[in-house]
DNA sequence: CCGATTAAATCACTTTAATGGAATAATTCG
DNA sequence: CGAATTATTCCATTAAAGTGATTTAATCGG
């Protein structure tokens, strides 16, 4: 158990990213005011901007003006500065997208993969990939990595499986070494989860929570926590399984070997299976369409759905909260707009927790990115990465330098 | 919402405490042993352990032999370096124990209080504080700060409910400062889940462990978390009520409005209740012994306890690895050791989780403190406040110095 | 028993990120 | 238009960690 000390150069690269995720959060924003933000002293943060402005990472956009004195020069993200990829494969779809560092979307490619062997997928990956860069005139360089996102469970490189059989072929793949070598780009993995709380936290909903649990309704239930601004993986890596908490004592039985799971009472695919009992275990867009018609026509066997999934889902989320105390619960996923707000609506109101006397946030809030969220996650993973002030950055030894 | 940056001060702080860590955990440790740990640079070491031991915290032992080169000079924590005290008053008992930095008891009093109302408490705190100073000869000086625990749920300073009522005239007194006013030393006060938690962290079951789940057994059910190797307080400070996991669908109604609530069948209340029915909501330390004599006798009515309250336990701890995926669950409170033993049993096996395939810990573990955990809980905080390498430390403003 | 070897700890000096104070720039206010 | 105000930069200082050589004190091998 190593407990690493602090040096300047771990200041350094700490403090650049502080500065980064300020203007991130807050843009536009002016050197002084940065430096109120972040009680650096003003000649630290001017030299930290010439830095970051000749990295590219930042522009000025205008001077304010209307108050006394000099006017401020607004700072904001150069989207330029970078690009990220995004990529998403489940049930047989692979999605992948170029993002900027801003945020903004490039490009996206959806493609239909029937064939699950690991390596075409990733040879199908690379090949994208090169063709947007190619279209985009974006050149390799200025990638700063590719997140790639699976319904899985993952430890360290590997993914591990809970409950179901994971896909064949895929189990102890070293694939993040392996989609690395054939990209040359940087390649970050995570579960749909943790990556969609990382996206709402960068862009969307979570823009200014530092701690919540995001609920992601998908194929299964999954959970990624944001737990004092960071993404909170566990003791070994797997934590926010939960689709395995209990709602309902002795009730369904569940592949985890436990009863009354919420991922048996609330996952998209038993609201697929409800409209159409042959309905095999992928989620196509279309599928999801007709979940959204089915809600816009009052589909009795959508309603069931929604109200089951809405009372195991209000039972998880008291338990989240009465466990952790977050400032909120986002619910996202893959469900269309129109059917997270018609869940939210049914899971509303709450039961008493710890969280019953909060007047900062709703206790519910619902994600902000739709249906692409697994991919769009999947894209901020390498802005997350190359941005965020984690603490522990302090001494960590491996990190690539973007400044 | 201000993201602070890091200067070279903060730095320095943060590294003295990283030292200090390093040694209380794996002491007896020389400067060559630190410098590998630390990876700081030698020269850096002696430097911070020369301020260390003029500061009176760390003190060198002995001289290691056997092996070539210079023989390493063996350093540890030196318990005379400061002296806290932890305060637990929980249903009309007041407990105070005066312990070193090292966590050697050094004193230790018991006192029935039945009368509730708050002043006559905090003078009767400050009263005995300044007898065993006095009688152990400590100067108030030397003393880092009081730790006081109350089961009960804090927001900043003040005492907040959920569920039952809290004591009367309690309730939104500001109780850190009016007991730091009359002490004149800094006072800490937490739950009495969280500073259990602390303890064993510090000396105890946690030693070892970064990421954990304390479940305490009072009176009611807490929860303490350790994430990250920090406590973990949530959003609002409010985290860790695990006694409102429902772990029984529709169950036992609870106070908190919900049904089956893990602290309906768990708690040492209900043993109590069900060992004399006309049981007050008091436990002494002869109720604790009576439950270590039923367990001895194998009273069935005991027994009874046991089965529920393992079933409610096993539930809960498979939700909180699921959510969590921390390194251990830490089973404790103020249950004696054989009954924790005889409960822990009765909780195993464990059903599947994510945590089913960790290797290097087991997925439960016995807290280690025993009955006066609160106190020794409380006793902890303010040392884990001087000494533990919080990594927010590094902006921290209002810290005080010990070196 | 003694020189070679090894490892710990220290000495003297360097590096570097942040900082402090003075100076400068570009506005609005009266 | 000058005073006031605020943002930003220039120049020199500070302090914590790091570097490389050196000293210290033990064991090992002949």
């Amino acid at each position: 158990m190593k407990l690493l000390g602090a040096n300047m150069d771990h200041a350094k690269r700490f403090n650049r990213r502080v500065v980064l995720e300020t203007i991130r959060l807050q843009a536009p924003l002016s050197r002084a005011e940065i430096t109120r933000a972040t009680g650096l002293a003003p000649q630290t943060i001017s030299n930290i901007i010439a830095e970051l402005s000749e990295a590219g990472l930042v522009r000025s956009v205008n001077r304010r003006s209307g108050a006394r004195g000099q006017p401020a020069v607004e700072l904001d993200i150069n989207p330029d500065g970078g690009f990220t990829f995004g990529v998403s494969f489940s049930h047989g779809v692979l999605l992948v997208i170029l993002t900027d560092v801003a945020g903004g979307v490039r490009d996206r490619v959806e493609i239909d993969l029937p064939s699950l062997a690991p390596d075409a997928v990733l040879d199908r990956i690379a090949r994208t990939v090169a063709e947007m860069l190619t279209r985009q005139n974006v050149a390799r360089s200025r990638v700063w990595g590719v997140g790639l996102v699976i319904p899985a469970i993952f430890q360290d490189d590997h993914l591990v499986a809970l409950g179901e059989t994971a896909l064949p072929g895929w189990k102890d793949l070293p694939l993040r070494q392996s989609l690395q070598n054939k990209l040359e780009l940087p390649v970050l993995i995570e579960n749909d989860a943790t990556a969609a709380a990382i996206g709402e936290r960068l862009y969307g909903a979570g823009k200014s929570l530092t701690d919540f649990a995001y609920i992601y309704v998908g194929a299964g239930i999954g959970g990624g926590l944001f737990l004092r601004g960071q993404p909170y993986r566990g003791g070994y890596g797997k934590s926010g399984e939960i689709g395995h908490l209990v709602t309902d004592t002795g009730g369904r039985p569940c592949t985890c070997g436990n009863r009354g799971c919420l991922e048996r009472y609330a996952s998209v695919s038993l609201a697929l299976k409800a409209l159409d009992e042959s309905h095999e275990d992928v989620i196509r867009h279309d599928d999801l369409d007709r979940i959204a018609a089915a809600l816009a026509s009052a589909d009795p066997r959508l309603l069931t759905w929604l109200d089951e999934a809405a009372a195991s889902l209000r039972q998880a989320i008291v338990m989240i909260e009465n466990m952790l105390d977050p400032q909120a619960v986002v619910l996202g996923g893959v469900l269309p707009q129109p059917v997270l707000t018609a869940l939210i609506a049914r899971i509303l109101p709450l039961p008493r927790s710890v969280s019953s006397n909060n007047e900062d946030t709703p206790r519910i809030i619902a994600a902000e990115m739709g249906p692409d969220t697994p991919a769009l996650g999947a894209a901020t993973l390498p802005v997350f990465d190359g941005m965020s002030p984690e603490l522990s950055l302090l001494f960590k030894q491996d990190v690539v330098e973007r400044i």
